[in-house]
RNA sequence: GGGCGAAUAGCUCAGCUGGGAGAGCGCCUGCCUUACAAGCAGGAUGUCGGGGGUUCGAGCCCCUCUUCGCCCACCA
């Protein structure tokens, strides 16, 4: 049967028809009960509201090239897929298209709107899973899970209760951060700062009892309705004789005393802090310290109460500017300054956060943090780069009791009931009818569900079944490796260290690897507002999956933020074609051949067959290697520049007079080497490029022992010895013809003109070097006669380049410009001298000589005498130039 | 206020424990050479941010300055 690819490489002809077979055959799916070694990864599990963005395109780009290459070095390989329920994101969401129909979620009722998002997520959820599969994403399907589900949620249960009799999970009520618009409480990481151009307002609030006014500053003129105290430093000269004494609050006529605690800084602003504790973090301290009066002023959707007097029913921003008018009207606005401070954002819908007081439950995860701390000092656990080892310590040192309960709908209910006869709390697995406490069956359970973090940090575990104990924990916890971006580190990886040793006790993975953020062309972070999304999908459409995958892996640089060019992805696309032309050219030249009767070590290899083998066995393990030291864009570009630059500039070029000639045994040897290494090179390439090199893997003749390339055994080094003097001799011949290419391209020879060269070589090795190779010096370079030998007669008139030791000498005849040639000569010379002149510097520095490694010594010296000789035959040659002009 | 990172060819970036500065794209010259014009061959291009220091030798190590970016932090 005779094989063809088209000329150009389709990338959609090929894509989704390999992956559809993959997937549909269980190529991907691991066995828990393999013998083989295990290596496995748990997928950062995207929202379920999610589309695929670059963040996601390299995430799992990396992860898929390590599984394919686990599964290629035989493992039994797990890559655990997943998404995750993201509950206030997807609340949202249903909450739009709610509001789009005229409805909301109090008017449908909880159980109605809960059953909504459900009917929501089976109809447009997880479309991301879909998009991952278009990059190629080796999950295991079958197993795919969601944070949701039955037996993640029975894991979130088991972990809350567990904590719980530890005393690890408390309900307290203090200040919280508080999203109006979410009506939820949210815990201090997804609150995001930025700093925002304001005012800071100076408001006099009258001393009782006298004229004086005491000035105070704030950047929220509002809360004065809730200040319960002025508070300055008690060290303070100006304020001495005030403190002890009372202020009159404006505008709500409330007696509020000074009173005097080390945290105002006299410095800044009047040296007087209004104290508002419960709307503020510093003033609930300070309140508590104190015993001051906690008045709350809003209500949960940031509209004043009715401790707010006249302004009751006002949204916080009009009442800002109502406060401010009125205040400037009774002459107690002392001034506005311009002022840029940081305002808390909730990190879903960007609304301003209220600090604000509630009863919310809590993780003490101190101990925790602990035992997670010291599973990264003893390095049980590797972060790299190392540098975030750093970045997570700062934060584990420094962690604070984390807020897990959300006035939301969606997600896992806190499986806690309250007793209306007792009040007592009852916390179990299942559901509860009756108080533990008093018997009493007037029991409701908790409305708050859990940060959706909390089922995240269970993920690496509880996607393996636990609480069971499964063949597939059993084999494949602790997982080998953990690949995400730094913006989860706090939120989702240290959560996940704490959460694993806890109940596991063992760490969650062996590895992780933090890699970049994709950012756009001019290094901006991509967001929809800015408009410079690059959607990875239309990237996949137009250039496809593979030259995608390998650009992303190529810019994958360890500890640096990536800044996607389209330019760049063309690079590769043409990349991944050039592959394909040269499995073209194989294929039109392999098709009497048969692997099966064929055999390497049989073959009598010629120089260039030596030099390909030898280079292909450095690149599997100079890839091995960079892959297992995550060194993504060392890997691409080995993996380029060997088959770009070395299999197909050169070695397709050294076989074609072998492939085409009458010799049938060079042929048939040529055949055979040029099947190796093409065969071996898509295996090397195959975690890279598993499309592309699938599709053309199957074209190959023969019968090869698995069904998918990506069962095949990867390259790890060479498949024969070679010999190094034979890979030195080609090293040579190259150099020479790339000295008769410099000549020719620098006189503008057309490439049609076939010239004599005449080689005048220094050494015997040389000589042989050069008998061994003469055809491919003819051909490669467009040679017609070739002479060569030690101390062989020069033409008359001939272009001198050096290439090692040999002196190659092309006659010029009528064939060019003298002047040309001179010039050439002359910036070649240039060039010389400046090498030589460098190298005798260096060795004639006593010191140098003195304090140098005799290697680096031996080296140069050797290196000094090669520029020496190469200048003193340009000149020469400069010298019969002149000679004719 | 702490911490981290970056500054290398026109652009985007590599550069391992210090031993003559690299790639891709772009640019210039010549080519439709029977795998590929998404290509082939050849070529040009750098005070490695500034200034000090250590060293026989520094893009790399130390100090300092400048300019960017990010993360964390309750100064009104």
């Amino acid at each position: 049967m005779k094989k063809e690819l088209p000329k150009g490489y389709d990338p959609a002809q090929v894509e989704q028809k390999w992956f559809d077979v993959w997937e549909q055959r269980g190529d991907f799916h691991a066995d828990e009960n393999s013998s083989k070694p295990h290596y496995s990864i748990v997928i950062p599990p995207p929202n379920v509201t999610g589309v695929l963005h670059m963040g996601h395109a390299l995430n799992n780009t990396l992860q898929d090239i390590l599984c394919r290459w686990k599964r290629m070095t035989g493992h039994e390989v797990l890559w655990m897929p997943g998404t995750d329920h993201a509950g206030i994101a997807t609340q949202n969401v249903v909450e739009k298209q709610l509001a789009a129909e005229g409805n909301d979620r109090h008017a449908l009722g909880r159980d109605a709107f809960v059953e909504r998002v459900w009917q929501w997520r089976e109809e447009s959820g997880g479309q991301i899973i879909n998009q991952l599969k278009r990059i190629g994403a080796s999950c295991d399907w079958q197993r795919e899970r969601f944070t949701m589900d039955e037996g993640l949620s029975k894991a979130v249960r088991e972990v809350f209760v567990r904590l719980y009799e530890d005393k690890l999970i408390y309900r307290d009520n203090r200040l919280i951060n508080w999203c109006p618009r979410c009506h939820t409480a949210l815990s201090d990481l997804e609150v995001e700062h930025e700093d925002k151009q304001g005012n800071l307002w100076h408001l006099r609030y009258p001393v009782t009892g006298t004229d004086r006014y005491l000035v105070v500053a704030t950047t929220r003129p509002e809360t004065m309705l809730g200040d319960t105290a002025v508070a300055v430093n008690p060290e303070d000269e100006r304020y001495q004789d005030l403190i002890g004494k009372t202020v009159l609050l404006p505008l709500v006529n409330r007696e509020i005393p000074i009173i005097a605690d080390d945290y105002v800084d006299m410095e800044f602003g009047s040296g007087a802090v209004k104290i508002t504790p419960a709307h503020d973090f510093n003033d609930f301290e300070i309140g508590k310290r104190h015993s001051l009066e906690f008045i709350n002023v809003l209500d949960e959707s940031g509209v004043i109460n009715e401790n707010g007097g006249a302004y009751q029913g006002q949204e916080r921003s009009a009442a800002r500017k109502n406060i401010v008018a009125d205040l400037q009207t009774q002459g107690l606005l002392e001034k506005v300054a311009d002022y840029a401070n940081a305002v808390g954002e909730c990190y879903r819908c960007r609304a301003v956060i209220e600090p604000y007081m509630s009863k919310q439950w809590y993780v003490a995860v101190k101990p925790l943090a602990a035992e997670a701390i010291k599973a990264v000092e003893t390095g049980v656990t590797k972060i790299l780069p190392t540098q975030w080892e750093k970045t997570y310590y700062e934060w584990m040192y420094n962690i604070q009791d984390w807020c897990i309960s959300r006035q939301i709908w969606w997600g896992h209910r806190i499986p806690a009931w309250f007793c209306d006869d007792c009040d007592e709390i009852t916390v179990a697995l299942d559901d509860a009818s009756a108080c533990k406490h008093c018997g009493s069956s007037n029991v409701r359970q908790e409305t708050d569900v859990l940060d959706t973090w909390f089922s995240s940090a269970l993920w690496p575990f509880s996607t393996m079944g636990w609480p069971d104990q499964t063949a597939t924990l059993q084999k494949f916890y602790p997982t080998s490796c953990l690949v995400t971006g730094f913006d989860i580190l706090f939120f989702w990886v240290a959560r996940m260290m704490m959460m694993g040793i806890k109940f596991m006790d063992q760490v969650p993975f062996k590895e992780v690897y933090i890699h970049a953020l994709v950012r756009d062309a001019q290094g901006q972070k991509m967001s929809k507002s800015k408009g410079n999304v690059i959607d990875p999908l239309i990237i996949v459409d137009e250039y496809g999956a593979d030259a995608f995958r390998f650009t992303l892996c190529a810019f994958a640089a360890m500890g640096r933020d990536i800044k996607l060019s389209t330019e760049r992805i063309g690079g590769y696309r043409n990349f991944v074609n050039k592959l394909w032309n040269a499995s073209r050219f194989a294929l039109m030249n392999l098709e009497d051949f048969d692997p099966a009767q064929a055999d390497l070590s049989a073959c009598k290899l010629t120089l260039a067959d030596q030099w390909i083998l030898d280079r292909f066995g450095r690149t599997a393990t100079e890839v091995n290697q960079g892959l297992a030291d995550y060194k993504f864009n060392d890997v691409a570009s080995s993996l380029y520049s060997f088959t770009w630059h070395e299999f197909c500039d050169w070695y397709v070029e050294l076989s074609k007079d072998d492939l085409y000639g009458e010799d049938a045994a060079a042929r048939q040897r040529a055949q055979t080497v040029l099947y190796t290494v093409l065969e071996g090179l898509l295996r090397l390439l195959h975690p890279l490029l598993p499309f592309v090199t699938e599709e053309i893997w199957q074209t190959l003749p023969g019968k090869r022992p698995c069904v998918s390339i990506m069962q095949a055994d990867y390259p790890l080094a060479g498949v024969v010895t070679v010999d190094a003097a034979a890979v030195a001799r080609m090293d040579l011949l190259m150099e020479v013809i790339r000295a008769i290419r410099n000549v020719r391209g620098e006189l503008d020879l057309p490439p049609g003109k076939r010239i004599r060269v005449v080689l005048d070589c220094k050494s015997a090795a040389s000589v042989q070097a050069i008998e061994a190779g003469q055809a491919y010096i003819k051909s490669l370079a467009r040679v017609e006669t070739l002479e060569f030998g030690i101390g062989i007669e020069h033409p008359q008139q001939a272009s001198t380049q050096v290439a090692g030791d040999v002196e190659v000498l092309l006659p010029l005849a009528d064939l060019v410009n003298v002047a040309e040639e001179a010039a050439r000569l002359e910036k070649e010379i240039q060039k010389q001298e400046k090498d030589v002149e460098f190298f005798r510097k260096k060795l004639s520095n006593e010191k140098f000589v003195a304090n140098a490694p005799p290697e680096v010594l031996a080296k140069d010296r050797g290196k000094r005498t090669a520029a020496e000789e190469k200048l003193a035959i340009l000149r020469q040659g400069l010298e019969k130039i002149q000679a004719l002009k």
